[in-house]
DNA sequence: CTATTTCTATACCGATCGGTACTGAAGTAT
DNA sequence: ATACTTCAGTACCGATCGGTATAGAAATAG
């Protein structure tokens, strides 16, 4: 165990993490788990040692590990600093109708990761697609969190059948996918370097005949 | 350098392998990689260790290099043999229009990469898709081979424009990397466990965009 | 001030990484 | 039989892996 008594792991970010007694933490630990995020984006989890995030983050190994607590967990807060990043996917819940939240579902993640300020890619994806056998709780953790991401898809388009926003014989299961499908082509286009442009082109192909 | 002056490591499967002096290789090497194959697919690069592959294809660390130079070139090789047996995308060049193409395309890729006797997903996109810096000339080469199919269906779609197999408002390049987008989609799901009539029926739901 | 707590830093842990030197056995060509 | 070559196996290489014990400095509460 660590010898930090006063950091509860589960609420970084929240005000809870200060204590009021003992020397204060030196580094900005919310600037820390962004370049983490950074870098667990560009290299993974498992090609990010804890040396190349050492040395990124500026801090020594106790002090990440007093924060952080471990890789692992390190890698999970990245992964929730990089959803709650990648709001596209709940800003799109917000369109009327079924092809407005298509269309903002593949729009946005073609300027996701056409954004050439950001790592190619998508960490969802590329955090842990396959891996080491001692580190596959990460990921299928990686795989529990793309599945919840599809069933919201799927949920919203079950909406939009019954408020008769998609014709009778529209599949709501087959539509989520595909749409699922497009968003991690996107992902893998990108992670190669396609454009914005590119990926934004593509989308609305995808789009063409939305039923 | 190795000690093993007779194995040329471009001609492994070619007949010209087998020395005919000094004591014949005892392992089987085809054997031997397609189960490299195999770990590479479920594990990826970085995630599968020389002590996997050694215990896995059942032979000691000194033979794996006389018979395959290095981790890399072993992987290379086994990414060859990959390509040869995902033969779906040569063989949809064989259709004799567009969609046709298009179909075989898609299909092939769900039939492959939904085939639970496969591992799932593909290695070349999940071999390295992002990597520690060290092993980034295994990322560069997969991102190349990947330009290369893309390619391949950039040019079959320019030959069906000319042939007036596609509209003249339709672009070859939007509709090529429309493609190989729906593909990536495709093998991400399949990563994580869609079945191939799920796989089947997005890529049906994909090929109604066509033009 | 003292006592307490948590900080950072050094230095280290056993395990594993990819890769190889060396040895003796086993096979082939003459 | 002899010479030669390549085999398989052991044991090891330095480097790095994720993770931690320890110690002293620094900040707080009283």
């Amino acid at each position: 165990m660590s010898t930090n008594l006063c950091t509860d792991w589960s609420t970084i970010g929240d005000e809870q993490e200060n204590c009021v007694i003992g020397r204060p933490r030196e580094f900005d630990i919310d600037r820390a788990l962004e370049r983490a995020m950074d870098l667990f984006w560009r290299q993974g989890y498992e090609g990010t040692s804890l040396s190349d995030l050492t040395r990124e983050l500026g801090l020594t190994r106790p002090s990440l590990y007093a924060a952080f607590g471990s890789k692992e967990g390190l890698f999970l807060k990245a992964l929730d600093l990089y959803e709650s990043r990648a709001g596209y996917r709940h800003a799109a819940l917000q369109a009327p109708t079924a092809v407005d939240y298509a269309r903002a579902l593949l729009e946005g993640a073609a300027d996701l990761h056409g954004d050439k300020r950001n790592p190619p890619g998508c960490l969802g994806v590329q955090g842990a697609l396959v891996c080491a056998p001692q580190s596959d709780s990460v990921r299928k953790e990686l795989t529990r969190r793309r599945k919840i991401g599809e069933s919201i898809i799927l949920n919203r388009l079950k909406r939009a059948k019954a408020e008769g926003d998609l014709p009778a014989d529209a599949d709501p299961a087959d539509l989520a996918r595909y749409l699922s499908i497009v968003i991690y082509g996107i992902t893998i286009q990108a992670a190669g370097g396609a454009t914005r442009k590119e990926l934004r082109n593509a989308a609305e192909l995808a789009l063409r005949n939305w039923p």
